[in-house]
DNA sequence: AATGAAACATGTTTTATATCAATTTTCAGC
DNA sequence: GCTGAAAATTGATATAAAACATGTTTCATT
């Protein structure tokens, strides 16, 4: 994974998000002004519910998961989201501060660019501003299937989705090599370590998946589809 | 409830949505053309998981429910919305199909508004558009915190916050009669009827709520509040 | 007022999953 | 390669809530 060099401008970035193409030179570089660049080790907290959200924050590279705190340390993992995304979009024209919690799974490199900026960047671009709700709405429908999910499936329903969404949304492969813990998988699906292992245990004997250390590879998709639908 | 006389114009609506009051006189015009008024019944469905979202539907007087569809009957209430929400706006910019159905609780009076006028519109009045994301965010921040409530709370914690909803947001009034059946209240809580009818047992028992009929009074707000926080 | 059907309540049993306890595996650091 | 700690697995038990079963209330219709 190439690490993005700092003297990188938003002008020439590679690694564009895709509403930020929909900004010319001169919007660009109103963004440019002001962006930080900072690097998260694994673990790390990127940003913390409750803190003032004076800043958007572009995923560069990495890997993240953003969730909810609530008391006794019950938190509700809302999803995990890679390169590309932009957390705290939103606490955009709301109250200013963050919503949730978000942390580095492993190393990340995220731009910070002034929530100020960016929305008088909606008001001169509204090609832009389409493309930021179209985000918006894709997170929230997201959110309600996962929802869904947590409240209507069962543990092996609830884990053949999660592999799934890794397979195809963050690592867009059908084998990879798992950057999460067992607690990690056992707080995305909302089950207890000792369930999880026992769901996963489960999906090897019926050869839905291969597990090789930290490699998961999904052997079965079309069975672990149909799990995932009426589990 | 006074039913608004078909009449009215967008110009003239004393019902007028938020973010509408952004509008000037020929941008309210631009959404007059072609709006249509409907009420439903109780019970029927305003719009189906699926569908072409080819309108956003605003809720003038009413009562609504939001949920998703899924497989067996097995449904997840989204949230529940009176009078002042936009029901659709999820579907602006991304792919055209409303995301859930909606079922009006009681009769329900709305308007029906083109999307493709709306996102015009967007793109003509920069306010109109914070108004709209603000009122997005509202709704996303709203589903995260049920996804919290439905997952980490247990049965009185679920009840608790939904009554506390209801009385809030809802009916807002620490009396309220309830238009809700035990059948939807199980559904909002995500309970069996029973279980529900056992925490209610328990709340009457414990003073925290009078039912009286189809009237729920909650007679120890900070109990319920406490409840709801930790429960 | 009588009747029947929903809606609601309540007692019992079952079940999925959490919790507790103990063991095995993995892996970093020496 | 050894060692200890953390992570992961496995088994036994506990528990919250569902499912089932039955009884009771409510309410619309005759």
């Amino acid at each position: 994974m190439p690490i993005p060099e700092k003297s990188v401008t938003c002008k020439n970035c590679l690694t564009k998000s895709e509403c930020f193409k929909e900004l010319n030179d001169s919007q660009l570089e109103m963004i440019e002004e002001g962006r930080l660049e900072v690097t998260f080790n694994k673990g790390e907290v990127i940003c913390k519910q409750g803190m003032l959200a004076s800043h958007v924050i572009y995923i560069r590279s990495g890997f993240v998961k953003l969730y909810i705190e609530g008391n006794n340390g019950k938190n509700i993992i809302l999803t995990i989201e890679k390169d590309g995304y932009l957390i705290g979009l939103q606490s955009l024209f709301g109250k200013n501060i963050f919503h949730y919690t978000a942390v580095a799974y492993e190393e990340t490199t995220v731009c910070l660019f002034d929530m100020t900026a960016l929305s008088n960047l909606l008001e001169l671009n509204a090609s832009f501003a389409a493309k930021l709700i179209a985000r918006l709405n894709e997170n929230t429908i997201r959110s309600y299937s996962r929802l869904f999910c947590l409240t209507q499936k069962q543990s092996s329903g609830r884990l053949a989705e999660i592999l799934l969404c890794l397979s195809n949304r963050i690592y867009e492969s059908p084998r990879f090599n798992l950057a999460l813990s067992r607690k990690d998988l056992a707080e995305l699906t909302v089950l207890s370590v000792e369930s999880l292992s026992r769901v996963i245990k489960e999906f090897k004997e019926d050869k839905l998946i291969i597990v090789d250390g930290k490699t998961i590879e999904i052997s079965d998709r079309k069975r672990l589809e149909m799990i995932c639908e009426n589990g």
